[in-house]
DNA sequence: CCCTCCCGGTTGTTATGACAGGTCATGGCG
DNA sequence: CGCCATGACCTGTCATAACAACCGGGAGGG
């Protein structure tokens, strides 16, 4: 068995289900899968593959939840239609919306220091003037390529626990799970600008390219702003993507 | 076995996975188990409700993408946070938003024509290759200044309607009241471009500013698309703002 | 010709068993 | 006293097996 995936050669972490729902998902993206073409049974899969029925569903229901693909019981799983957008009602991370839809997301963090809130801080954070906030900068990277320059400003009761944590993934998951703050919403404020220094440093751009700034105030379900971030993408690499309803 | 949850009581189509999770999402919201307080474990639950793991992870799983619950390895499955509050943004033309903000917003038609299709068209409004589809320019202004380009697409028996009318206004009431079409929801995508030249025309803008891109496609109720449109605002003067909500 | 029944193929559900790997408390050793 | 090894416990992954529910087409009967 194991003649499609290799086990586990040697220093291969990742589960076979893992390897599966990613090759499944990359085919289905570049095309070797149409719209609505059925997919190979999941009993011609465990030959392909080479494992169970078990591992190769858990490798469609990740897909499933994914939109990528659809199941009618009786006639076999189908590739669904390419909606660009789905999970958009959503409050999410870079990371948690681009690991949602099969990209390789990581950041690197430049600093983390405690400052004199900025005024546009103490105003989004409600803090009393002259109070001091944490700021961590990030840069976070698509397909190992620098997309966006992230600066969050956190109060200090909460910034202060940051310090020694490794900030290189999400940090939403973080402040719910870690530090027990449930996430409420956030407000959300898109404008285009032209890159300054930091960003033509950090996302390799040249003088006078386009940028998309997101500014982002998330709150805890309570309604205390507790997150309050610049975040500044490549115009030509990404698009921010959302799904409005009418009423 | 099946001591707790009755196996299949005549008429209880229900799979016992589903009735476990249904169970166990009505304990959580109703305050049984409160915020991060520990799941009984699988091991537990398989005794309690009598069936085997496999059962139970099956429900784990389906409240883990509700985000009811998260799972730590070696420790135990937790309650997240509490019910969803779906705060649905509303779908609305660049005039009524502004409206509801208290300024003033005019457009001015440029032009309306028929024409080929252009293929992001054809893709986004679901057209065979080839066909024609309606198009309306526009040039939005808020205080009597411009600030965004905005290229309607529509499909033939919708867009042929509009020739004659006054295009001035909202399109959005337009298309629900005078022509009858419920509205779905939109699909939208931002990205910053650089100014072209019809936007340097327009807008007003010097060579190698920022623009706002927002790509825009509206849905009728049942799904059908009805407009892709493309605005292009200038970036110094108009922010793209919304709230969303973590679920 | 048409309708029905059946059968092979497919997904849906569930049981049992096993091992890997992480967490944590306890207790023994230095 | 402090450190760490150990084991109990937990979730994560995967195999094998079975039956149910459903779909589609073909065979057979009217």
């Amino acid at each position: 068995m194991n003649q499609g995936i290799h086990p586990m050669a040697e220093h291969s972490p990742l589960p076979l289900y893992v390897q599966i729902r990613d090759r499944l998902r990359r085919e289905i993206l570049d095309g070797t899968y149409q719209v609505h073409e059925r997919l190979p049974s999941e009993n011609e899969m465990m030959g392909v593959f080479g494992v169970s029925r078990i591992t190769i569903r858990q490798a469609l229901r990740d897909l499933h939840n994914e939109g990528l693909v659809f199941s009618a019981q009786g006639k076999g799983t189908f590739v669904s239609k390419p909606k660009a957008v789905q999970n958009v009602q959503r409050l999410e991370g870079f990371g948690e919306a681009m690991a949602a839809q099969g990209y390789e997301a990581s950041a690197r963090v430049l600093s983390i220091q405690q400052l004199k809130a900025p005024k546009a801080v103490v105003a989004a954070l409600d803090l009393q003037p002259g109070e001091d906030a944490i700021e961590v900068k990030r840069v976070r990277y698509l397909n190992r390529s620098p997309v966006c320059i992230e600066n969050s400003y956190f109060p200090m009761d909460i910034g202060r626990r940051m310090f020694g944590l490794d900030l290189s993934g999400d940090i939403f998951p973080m402040l719910e799970n870690l530090f027990g703050i449930p996430l409420g919403g956030a407000d959300i404020s898109l404008d285009a600008i032209l890159a300054d220094d930091e960003a033509q440093q950090y996302l390799n751009l040249k003088t006078g390219e386009a940028i998309l700034r997101v500014e982002r105030l998330t709150h805890n379900r309570d309604g205390r702003p507790i997150d309050f971030e610049y975040l500044c993408y490549r115009g030509d690499s990404f698009k921010y993507q959302f799904r409005i309803d009418r009423k």
